[in-house]
DNA sequence: CTAATTAAATACCAGTCGGTACAATAAGCG
DNA sequence: CGCTTATTGTACCGACTGGTATTTAATTAG
């Protein structure tokens, strides 16, 4: 698992596991309220004590901004990298609407996207990690854009309105039924909400 | 002004405004983060003592318990009238559509609904604030219901869903519209993307 | 071995929170 | 004038927050 094996440096060996905090970290903010969940906290939950955990992520901000990269990374990549393939407009949008009201309801099981719940809760994020939000929404935004912009070139989008409105609507559209999901309400009809406000793009 | 003209009790004549503490509280609730509003904050914006708070409105929860409660009669109630006027639906969806999506850029006005902003909020609620919310939006949902059921009857509302689920749709997207306004967004977009939203009803 | 280096955790800091005990104050009543 | 009643604000409570000074432990270099 040592991504150095050959580096025994001088002093003192380190046990803090990154990974392993920034996994707790990421569960405890996707699952549980971002603004009522201190520092001390995910200390505990990961054994760790406090000087610790700022010595790996320089203050909460850090941490913060750490844990929506590492969510970006293993998590929103992949529907990026969907939307950025050469699928059927139909089909990729289908895929869009499966991945934004998955279902999981095993107790406890995160609900809803953490980028977009981190996005609610800006007034509780530092600097760092809402500049980190605002790129990845731009990002986002931008990968919408050029989907919709190759689905009209293929003649596969035919509504009436920009591929820039068109992001714009979508990416409102998955955004409140996350929001409807992590706010605990019945999956199936955040679902068909969704799927409704998504028929005008056809 | 006073309700209660000859009514000189026994005890220290009371000086609080009850009234003035809840258009203070309310308009704070509004404007800056529900989570990050102490009392304590509150007690120096009204120029009260903190006990002196205590003793009118119980504990934190009975505060914003008393200001949705005063944000439902001053600025719900008429909406709702609205509802139940016999006008045209579009011209009634027009309306809500204005309501919604309206527009105060003055600097530290409120911006969306209260209502929406504290459902949103519900991690950093008491209980008795989270039982009357969820009783507002109970009765909002059944006002829609009947405002389209009564549109049904009379022809004016022709699209292929109940009127459970277009009233569920419709309370969905104001939310939403209200969300993003609240969280600093460009208004004019938040209202192309409600009335996009809210075409799929005519 | 000792010295240097790095990371560990304990124990603390000032500040804020929601909430309260309590004494001072202001009125009517006798 | 006291006595009762009701409201006031000061000053405090324990718990928790983000953040840090400091000591101790574990390793390599010489």
């Amino acid at each position: 698992m040592s991504l150095n094996p050959s580096k025994p440096s001088r002093g003192r060996p380190k046990t803090l596991d990154r990974e392993h905090v920034l996994d707790v970290a990421m569960a405890s903010y996707w699952k549980e309220d971002i603004g009522n969940l201190s520092l001390n906290e995910i200390c505990r939950r990961c054994d760790i004590s406090k000087p610790g955990l700022y010595r790996e992520f320089l203050n909460e901000d850090g941490l913060m901004k750490a844990v929506i990269l590492k969510y970006h990374q293993e998590v929103l990549s992949p529907v990026q990298q969907m939307l950025s393939a050469d699928a059927a407009f139909r089909e990729t949008l289908d895929n869009l609407v499966l991945f934004a009201a998955s279902i999981n309801d095993s107790q406890g099981a995160p609900k809803g996207c953490l980028l977009i719940k981190m996005r609610e809760a800006q007034m509780h994020l530092g600097e760092a990690t809402r500049a980190q939000i605002d790129l990845i929404q731009e990002q986002a935004i931008a990968t919408y854009k050029k989907w919709i912009e190759r689905s009209k070139a293929k003649g596969e989008f035919t509504a009436d309105m920009s591929a820039e409105f068109a992001a714009s609507y979508i990416d409102a559209q998955l955004s409140h039924a996350s929001s409807q999901l992590a706010r605990g309400e019945d999956p199936q009809l955040v679902k068909r909400i969704l799927m409704a406000a998504l028929s005008i793009l056809k």
